[in-house]
DNA sequence: ACAAATTTGTAGCTTTGGCTACACTTCCAG
DNA sequence: CTGGAAGTGTAGCCAAAGCTACAAATTTGT
């Protein structure tokens, strides 16, 4: 994600041939973006509800979870620890900070969400945690309020 | 992607403490192989716009189209050859072998539907655009078929 | 209390997908 | 027909997310 600048002196004489860019681009650009924070929203979520089913949140259950080793679970604990999002400590267990609570929060409804709008329109229920899974980092808020919105429809058997 | 069993002779004194990997982690799983798709995905559906609307794909067009540089496309299109996907020569155009359109095929029917699907359920039409592009890999067959049915549904008002 | 099992940390590797800088082809205009 | 602009290739850097192997700490069972 960083960008290198520092060698770019920008001297007039020879613009450095920058490409243009675009703007169909943007909902790549919008995908990349998406994809840098899922993994964060992912942990946060996994972490929430550890803390909240065993009162601790160890790497060894989230390594299970994600089915990745402890070294990768270890890196991205780090990694969401410098963005403020978690603390911890050697060998002690992983807690949200309250800006990571939060964000859980807002993961755990918007899948939820996505999960129940999948199975309202009549999609098998395991297939629909696969597929709410990998959509719900790319729903936005407006579809979010469509699928609410319908899923509550269908549940009062209004079709 | 890539194993290293080479040093790993498997004594039998010492099982080198293998994750047990929870059931739970197969969405999670599954998300990550999408992952690995997805950017094939883009890119013979883009490589088959632009040999429809301009008779060739040249790197720079693509470059413009997902907002990345020229650099990142002829690394990514060098993988797309290697995987037979795509076909190309140093400084001519890109093209798309048999296996490659019939990929970009389904891959531009599946957006179609999806972005149909979010636009019939009342998701403004740039917002689909782009929820679209992030959803559209994560859809099952069997989502895509309930995202269909119900597009065509209310097409026809039905609702 | 201590040995074993579990958990965590660290070193070092891979691949993917970003980038800049610079070199080389192609191609067209004058 | 030649020179510059546009397009492409290559070298080399970065970060994320995966892995194994090994080391250290902690917890647990006897």
């Amino acid at each position: 994600m960083r960008t290198f600048h520092h060698l770019t002196h920008d001297l007039p004489g020879k613009p450095p041939f920058v490409p243009p860019a675009s703007p169909a681009s943007e909902p790549h650009r919008r995908t990349r973006r998406d994809h840098a924070t899922e993994t964060a929203e992912d942990y946060v979520e996994a972490i929430a509800e550890l803390e909240a089913s065993r009162g601790e949140c160890r790497l060894v259950e989230l390594a299970k979870r994600f089915g990745v080793s402890h070294v990768t679970v270890n890196r991205t604990v780090s990694r969401l620890c410098k963005e403020g999002l978690a603390e911890t400590a050697p060998y002690q267990p992983v807690s949200l900070t309250a800006r990571g609570r939060r964000l859980a929060n807002r993961c755990r409804k918007r899948h939820e969400v996505v999960l129940q709008f999948l199975v309202s329109i009549g999609v098998p229920a395991e297939v629909a945690a696969i597929d709410a899974e990998g959509m719900e980092h790319h729903v936005s808020p407006q579809t979010l309020r469509r699928f609410e919105a319908i899923a509550s429809e269908k549940d009062a058997g209004c079709n």
